[in-house]
DNA sequence: ATCTATTTATAAAA
DNA sequence: TTTTTATAAATAGAT
């Protein structure tokens, strides 16, 4: 129907086919139209071009849900039944992953362990045992690190006393029938720090460490 | 486009109606596949008529589930999403639920403790120092349930040997200067035992213990 | 169903 | 895209 007869095939030149596509799109859509209303008809038609660009008429009597529920009755037929169905699936297969380490957790804690055979309470207490291990090695690590820290923290200390004990003389020294103002005082400990040996200046040492006792 | 032209309203005689929709339901249909065809489209179209029959052409491109999952990307309508939805967020809970028994499973095990701080490290030594001190508990009860099953079978054993002696002086007294076949020896026997004292028949005593040990 | 006069859709061109 | 127009295709009414 047109200037000339064509076969149908895939129209090779896009430009002609996007064209033709528009029109014979827009017809079947007036087709559907029509048949809606002459014949009191249900009609759901989707199509997509190769745009991706989506058309679409539903019958105005129905809505795409309840068609596709009628078509699901009437072909028998699961349309989303598939994909829940594997939802469903992963589901059980999670809940089921969960419950059996909701037991071995509730075992280890101790509890439920009557139903268990020997074997199973001598596994179960190796697991135990060997937990315990791993936390005391974790823990006498965590010792050791207190200890070292524990001997930083008295070397700073030694540190800390002795620069005070400096800026304590400095200061009597400075300050001998002579009152100054805060500031200065302060001016002359910088000063003095300033001098010192790198080593004796006062540094955060471990900063995190204690957060993590 | 037929001998007369008609207008878009539904058609009331019943059967020229039904005539319509059957050569217009044809036309739809056929449409469908040669814009398939000529533009490479992909369309869906469903058709109820009157009478509750279905007509159906789908791409064979593609499948009525691709369509509607298009549908959806495109539309952003949800088709089937409370099921779905819920599914989907039911899901995600118990994922988060197993991931943090897994956590909690490792710990009990002695792995990953390294992130641990003290105050966690302590609630864990608690949980495993539980856990074995349960499982001692109920190690010593099937302890002495074993001793018990022992005292039971030293007894049973006693009793057997009491009862194969019997049977041996039995035999004995019966079988002077007078050889019989198996079968008279075994009815022997059974009178034997019809005769003695009901506790000292031999009986499976706990019969499940030895398998839950 | 099949026929066919007529309407409608649309291919090609603009 | 949309319009034009010649022609193919669809179909209303009859059989």
């Amino acid at each position: 129907m047109g200037r000339g007869k064509i076969e149908i095939k895939r129209i090779e030149n896009s430009s002609n086919r996007q064209v033709t596509y528009s029109k014979r799109r827009n017809g079947i859509i007036k087709k559907a139209k029509e048949i809606t209303v002459l014949c009191d008809a249900k009609v759901s038609l989707i199509i997509f071009g190769t745009s991706g660009k989506m058309h679409e008429y539903i019958s105005p009597s129905t809505n795409l849900i309840d068609m596709l529920d009628a078509y699901q009755r009437s072909t028998g037929k699961k349309l989303w039944d598939a994909k829940h169905e594997n939802l469903s699936n992963e589901i059980d297969r999670i809940k089921k992953e969960n419950d059996s380490m909701q037991i071995e957790l509730r075992h280890l804690k101790g509890e439920d362990i009557s139903s268990l055979n020997h074997k199973e309470l001598m596994v179960l207490e190796d697991a135990l045992e060997n937990g315990l291990m791993s936390l005391h090695d974790k823990q006498s690590e965590i010792i050791k690190m207190m200890r070292k820290n524990g001997q930083m923290l008295e070397e700073e200390n030694k540190q800390l006393q002795y620069i005070c004990h400096q800026q304590e003389m400095a200061s009597m020294k400075a300050g001998v029938g002579d009152p100054q103002s805060d500031d200065v005082y302060v001016q002359r400990v910088r000063d003095y720090q300033s001098q010192m040996p790198f080593a004796f200046r006062v540094q955060p040492m471990q900063p995190n460490l204690h957060e993590r006792i």
